[in-house]
RNA sequence: CGGGGCGUGGCGCAGCCUGGUAGCGCGCACCGUUCGGGUCGGUGAGGUCCCGAGUUCGAAUCUCGGCGCCCCGACCA
């Protein structure tokens, strides 16, 4: 009931070796702490210790949402037909399955689909509105590469949540309700981690943000203003980009012989001018459609902004660009052709040097609106110095991230399919404005592990840590020391703290090695002096030094080692 | 899906190139020792060398096919 158990009746199955597969430091020292085992690719167990912790992270999720929502339950098998419904069948990550008679099922990645189905039912009148309904429970995605461990498997307990409201104003409310929220649960779980603009996706809706916590084994590419509070993934990151150095304006473009330039810094050195006064070509296709791609020499084209501009697309083929433009790829450029051209918005304005499309030529003097018209559009990639497109005085710094949650605006897109609908004062029948919001407590934990630890092992918030309090007791079990440290155990607990109580027979190396490697915030330290000098040794976890008191000070060390652990 | 790597006692690895019936460290069991930073000594258990086919007198080792796992990329509601 205390929460606290002795050592040797419970698993710390520690390993000194990193474990050959690892990669990530949260994978390393997860599985090597005894937290988690692998059973096949993006499938882990936890074992005790780790699902003390992960039943930690769902639990401050909970506390949370509890205070805006209400917590159910739903299924992670769900009939075909529902998701059939919402046009999801396709996906290619869900797993599909039958049952008897050829029934079709599958395994929920999300539940959109339930919740609304239920929300048809059982949601009637403007009276009941609005609602947040939410659940933790397992996804099944079929992730063409899980990695890093537990950051991003194939099986996954999510807390996902809903809203329910009549109107855009109340999603509005709801969404931020969930935004205040999260921002809470990351602090609580010592997470650094903050909103951030993102993609929407496909699913349309009206927008959405990301939570990501900055680590080094992120999958996420971070954009950060050093100046002022400017965040955003890369896949919408925007920015001021540097002024070109433009040479003298010409008044109608200029053919040049650019022998063998066929690269943006070939063609730059030859021409003697800046990278950023030259333009990148790149032809793509749409719809079975050559369009031209238009973005500075200096910047690089982003696959997802571009799929925005112009939908789904695929490089040209060399034969393609020839049959388009007359000319080979390195040459092509957007003057004198009659395909649809989609120019960045940095090429507004000056002019630039492009491909004359007559192979081994290029254009001096090229400029939009009076050579060629373009539709304009953000589908250059954010780069490294950029300037801050908010403050326009910070640099932009782009680094690694995990994506921990994320909250949605989904408007009508699955409350139109399914029926979900209200009546309004009027009797007037409405779709229902929904959102969506997901916290992957795995992924949490493991960002939590990535940010907190060092070269001994990890180092828990006292949040999530499995116990508050790593006792090692040294010495034989009728030794002096022995009721003494179970006194010490029950002032602890008396505290509210719960302890690990290490009556291990392991020698006291090894089992402090043990202690700094699973990470409990406070380590007591008993020993012969305990009973001889009445002395006992307390270690915060992080920062690792530790300090000899009288038996009676060392609730009080303690609890302020925990209190220090956030 | 494209590229790269790996697969040998529970874990980490060597052996493979140059075929001759498997070894090291850790862990584990037992005995003794030690007991405040991964004690020391001894004894011992434990292996379909990923799977299948082939070459060969003989395959962990060579050839072919398959499977699994990791990393990079693509993808990611």
């Amino acid at each position: 009931m205390s929460g606290s158990i002795d050592a040797s009746r419970f698993l710390i199955p520690t390993l000194k070796d990193d474990p050959a597969d690892a990669e990530a430091i949260s994978h390393k020292l997860l599985v090597r702490g005894g937290y988690v085992r692998q059973l096949g690719s993006g499938l882990y167990t936890y074992l005790p210790l780790g699902w003390k912790m992960l039943q930690n992270t769902m639990q401050v999720i909970r506390d949370e949402m509890d205070t805006i929502g209400l917590e159910m339950l739903m299924p992670v098998l769900q009939p075909a037909e529902l998701w059939q419904a919402t046009n999801r069948y396709g996906i290619d990550v869900l797993f599909k399955t039958e049952g008897s008679g050829e029934k079709k099922y599958v395994l929920a990645i999300t539940h959109e689909e339930c919740v609304t189905y239920h929300a048809a039912r059982d949601i009637r009148s403007y009276r009941e509105l609005p609602q947040i309904w939410y659940h933790q429970q397992t996804k099944e995605r079929d992730e063409p590469r899980p990695r890093g461990g537990i950051l991003r498997t194939r099986e996954f307990i999510m807390k996902d949540s809903y809203s329910f409201d009549r109107d855009r104003a109340g999603l509005e409310e709801s969404y931020a309700k969930h935004r205040d929220v999260y921002i809470r649960i990351f602090e609580r779980c010592g997470l650094e981690a903050w909103p951030v603009e993102a993609d929407v996706g496909m699913m349309g809706g009206y927008g959405g943000e990301e939570f990501v916590a900055p680590s080094p084994n992120g999958e996420a590419e971070l954009v950060r203003c050093s100046n002022c509070d400017y965040a955003a993934n890369v896949e919408v990151g925007r920015s001021t980009p540097r002024p070109p150095q433009f040479p003298p304006r010409l008044d109608a473009p200029q053919e040049v012989e650019t022998p063998g330039a066929t690269t943006i810094e070939g063609l730059a050195d030859f021409l003697g001018v800046d990278p950023a006064a030259t333009t990148k070509a790149m032809p793509i296709v749409v719809d079975g459609e050559v369009v031209l791609a238009l973005v500075r020499g200096d910047q690089r084209l982003h696959e997802m902004k571009t799929e925005r501009a112009v939908g789904a697309y695929r490089p040209a083929q060399p034969d393609e660009i020839r049959a388009a433009f007359g000319a080979d790829p390195g040459s092509i450029g957007p003057v004198g052709t009659d395909v649809r051209i989609v120019a960045d918005e940095s090429l507004r304005d000056g002019q630039f040097v492009g491909g004359a499309n007559r192979t081994g030529w290029h254009l001096r003097g090229v400029e939009a609106g009076r050579d060629y018209t373009p539709e304009f559009a953000d589908l250059r990639e954010v780069a490294e110095g950029d300037t801050c497109p908010v403050c326009e005085s910070g640099t932009l710094h782009i680094e690694p991230a995990i994506e921990v949650g994320h909250i949605f605006k989904l408007g009508t897109r699955y409350s139109v399919p399914l029926n979900a609908n209200y009546l309004d004062e009027d009797g007037k029948e409405h779709p229902i404005e929904m959102g969506s919001y997901g916290i992957g407590p795995a992924r949490v934990s493991a960002a939590v592990v990535e940010q907190h630890h060092d070269e001994k092992g990890i180092a828990w918030p006292a949040s999530l840590a499995p116990f508050h309090v790593h006792m090692v007791v040294i010495g034989g079990l009728d030794d002096p020391q022995f009721p003494v440290a179970r006194e010490i155990q029950a002032e602890l607990e008396r505290d509210g703290l719960t302890v690990l109580f290490d009556d291990r027979a392991a020698s006291p190396g090894s089992r402090f090695a043990d202690a700094e490697l699973i990470g409990m915030p406070a380590r007591v330290t008993v020993g012969k002096r305990t009973a001889t000098d009445g002395t006992a040794d307390v270690q915060a976890r992080r920062g690792r030094d530790q300090r000899t008191l009288a038996v009676a000070d060392v609730p009080a060390a303690v609890r302020a080692a925990v209190a220090a652990a956030r």
